[in-house]
DNA sequence: AGCACGCCGACT
DNA sequence: GTCGGCGTGCTC
């Protein structure tokens, strides 16, 4: 049965945003020769509702029944169409993490471009058109670089076609002006040409987006990240998709950004987790730039201290070209003095051993500035009675209540539950409880009995919940007003405090034995990170690291700032125990009421596709089993061809999708924590 | 995923 | 008597 059209009709076959795998098709009245084209947005009703579709293709024919098809509201006909490359990357992605293409497709569209008014639109696009003026993306004031630089600027300069780069730079390297120098050439080279240049979190790199400005200051720069307003999302997506923003600067959504003009992409700190999505889509926005760099061929630029394995794997076999960069740029900077505190001959009091204690005397007797890095916040992670043996367990997750002490409260991480602080045990009426354990409010609180003299401040998720604290708090740690700052790992990133000579690393010791087989990949790049928060003047400046196991090989690998020793080792043990990159992963989870209509799902989905090139586990509840009054499990299925894995989820996910089960599942391609 | 329809419990 | 609980079915 196929229904075809008179003249004045046309077929829009469309994706959206919906679980549903399929494209539908949509009637829309139109002269011939003034047919929509694919790539363009199209306002649908769709059961109940109106939304927004991505057309995909323009036809004069449909087999869907005539008695079925509704007309198209509107297309969105000011906009001109997203570029087929842009729907090939989408679609690449889809298929890869096997979801519809419109649940990838759509979602990274500006909000306001999916509502059935069109007012911001419009309002977006005259903005930009007034703006329209100079585009001069000429730079100025470009520093010299030292050799190691310039070669790693004339190689993504100069490169042509697909090229990927691991640029390896310690902290203070000078990774940043390799960049923005390389990005000079492109965009002089090419009056039209575009970069995307991505970072892990941008609120925690404001300088960066300085420095570009400052480069190219008649260039238009957009940015891209989770904290614009709408507004300013539409409109820095538009001058993306319209090709007036030259560079653009982003997080990982930004990887889905339209830009028809792109020339480079530059991934800083391309090791960091935060290029991962963990919800929703779980895509890679790192491995997403490399196949786009691939697609367009164009050079793409993966610039860290402690390269991830899998990118360190690619240099090895050649598949990445590495550029190094051995010296910190500023002119007699050191690498910072790394030192392990035995505790077991140093013993702790409140977290702080002695000679921590004592480091910090010297930095404040001279008026230099110390950071102590605790992952972990709260006052402490957990209270408990003696008496009875009771803790503080959240009653709907599989986890500790962490004690908040300036707020007086018991607060769950996993699902936000609160409770005030008990006033005696729960089960046995004993009012000694006490705090087990230590966040960065117990150490802020100790520091300040220690050092009643000293300007103390605490950074973590908790201080800077208002917006635009966080910037307010590494501000006055720039001014000179903190003597000493204690925080998470928000403060190893980004900042560069010049006043900064010492770096105490307090508790770094519980990733070594995680289950976790990433945990000491992290913890290594974190420290690297950390550390490399110190010198940046060139003040001598050390790192002391408080430990149980000051014999492990990773302290040893930190004290010597030997990641390309580390990372050998790393892979070797990855090798023999069948783990990535030597390995490709995808997880099943599936979450329920009880554990076991989780677990009894997932045996399912074990034994309903059995496979000779896939290593299918068994289903095991996830480490945290319950979350927010859930019970979750999971099921890990592997093979060391990537192609047969994703052949086998192809299938496999239509299997599931067809049990029809009531039991929510989801699936992950290369999962990050297992 | 939404969203409507549809059929059973405690409330002004 | 009805407001509303969430089961189930559909979406060109």
């Amino acid at each position: 049965m196929s229904t075809s059209t008179d003249s004045t009709h046309c077929f829009l076959e469309v994706v959206l945003d919906t679980p549903l795998n399929s494209s539908f098709d949509y009637r829309w009245p139109c002269r011939p020769g003034e047919e929509p084209l694919p790539g363009q947005l199209a306002l649908v009703p769709f059961a109940h509702r109106e939304i927004m579709a991505l057309i995909v293709a323009v036809k004069f024919e449909t087999d869907i029944a005539p008695e079925k098809l509704k007309d198209a509201l509107a297309v969105r006909s000011q906009l001109s169409p997203l570029p087929e490359r842009w729907i090939a990357l989408a679609r690449f992605a889809a298929d890869y993490y096997q979801r519809p293409l419109g649940e990838v497709a759509l979602p990274g569209l500006p909000k306001n471009l999916r509502v059935p008014k069109t007012v911001a639109l419009d309002r977006a696009l005259k903005k930009l058109a007034k703006l329209d003026l100079q585009q001069d993306a000429t730079a100025v004031d470009m520093p010299v670089l030292n050799p190691a630089q310039q070669e790693a600027a004339d190689a993504i300069g100069g490169a042509e076609g697909f090229t990927p780069l691991l640029l390896w730079g310690v902290t203070g390297s000078g990774k940043t002006e390799v960049y923005l120098q390389a990005c000079a050439r492109v965009l002089a080279r090419d009056p039209q040409a575009q970069i995307l240049i991505m970072v892990p979190e941008i609120n925690l790199t404001p300088q960066l987006e300085g420095n570009i400005r400052a480069r190219f200051p008649g260039m238009m720069l957009a940015t891209l990240h989770s904290s614009l307003s709408e507004g300013e999302r539409m409109l820095h997506w538009l001058a993306a998709h319209n090709g007036q923003a030259r560079i653009v600067l982003g997080t990982r959504l930004a990887i889905l950004a339209s830009l028809p003009h792109l020339q480079l992409i530059v991934i800083d700190e391309e090791h960091d987790p935060s290029y991962k999505q963990q919800e929703g889509l779980r895509y890679s926005a790192r491995d997403l730039a490399v196949w786009r760099a691939h697609q367009l061929g164009i050079p793409i630029v993966l610039g860290s201290a402690t390269p991830s394995l899998e990118s360190w794997h690619h240099a090895r076999s050649g598949r990445y070209k590495r550029l190094d960069l051995r010296e910190r740029a500023v002119r007699d900077a050191v690498l910072p003095k790394v030192r392990l505190v035995d505790m077991e001959r140093d013993r702790a009091r409140d977290g702080l051993t002695s000679e921590v204690l004592a480091a910090l005397r010297g930095r404040l007797e001279r008026g230099e500035q110390s950071l102590l890095f605790l992952n972990r916040r709260g006052y402490a992670p957990v209270i408990s009675c003696d008496a009875c043996g009771w803790i503080s367990n959240c009653t709907r997750c599989t986890a500790f209540m962490v004690l908040h002490k300036p707020e007086h409260r018991l607060r769950c991480h996993h699902c936000s539950l609160e409770l005030r602080i008990p006033r005696s045990c729960p089960t046995c009426g004993n009012v000694d409880l006490q705090p087990l354990g230590r966040g960065t409010q117990r150490v802020e609180e100790h520091l300040h009995a220690m050092f009643p003299e000293a300007r103390i401040l605490r950074i973590d998720a908790d201080s800077t919940r208002l917006k635009g604290s966080a910037q307010a708090a590494f501000d006055s740690v720039h001014r000179g007003e903190v003597d000493i700052l204690i925080g998470t790992q928000m403060v190893a990133k980004g900042h560069d405090f010049k006043k900064l000579t010492l770096v105490g690393i307090l508790n770094p010791d519980t990733a070594l034995f995680s289950q976790d087989y990433r945990a000491s990949e992290r913890l290594f790049a974190q420290l690297m990170q950390v550390a490399g928060r110190a010198g940046r003047g060139g003040a001598p400046s050390e790192v002391l690291v408080q430990t149980r196991y000051a014999q492990h090989p990773l302290y040893g690998a930190v004290m010597r700032h030997d990641y390309e020793r580390f990372a050998g080792q790393l892979l070797e043990e990855r090798k023999e125990a069948g783990l990535p990159p030597y390995m490709y992963q995808a997880l099943l989870r599936a979450e329920a009421k009880e554990l076991p209509i989780a677990i009894e799902f997932l045996e399912a989905a074990r034994d309903c596709l059995p496979s000779d090139a896939i290593l299918i586990n068994d289903p095991i509840p996830m480490t945290m089993t319950r979350v927010h009054n859930v019970d979750r499990a999971q099921l890990l299925v592997e093979s060391s061809s990537r192609p047969a894995l994703q052949a086998y989820l192809r299938v496999w996910v239509e299997q599931l999708r067809a049990m029809k089960s009531r039991v929510k599942w989801s699936l992950e391609v290369d999962p990050l924590d297992i």
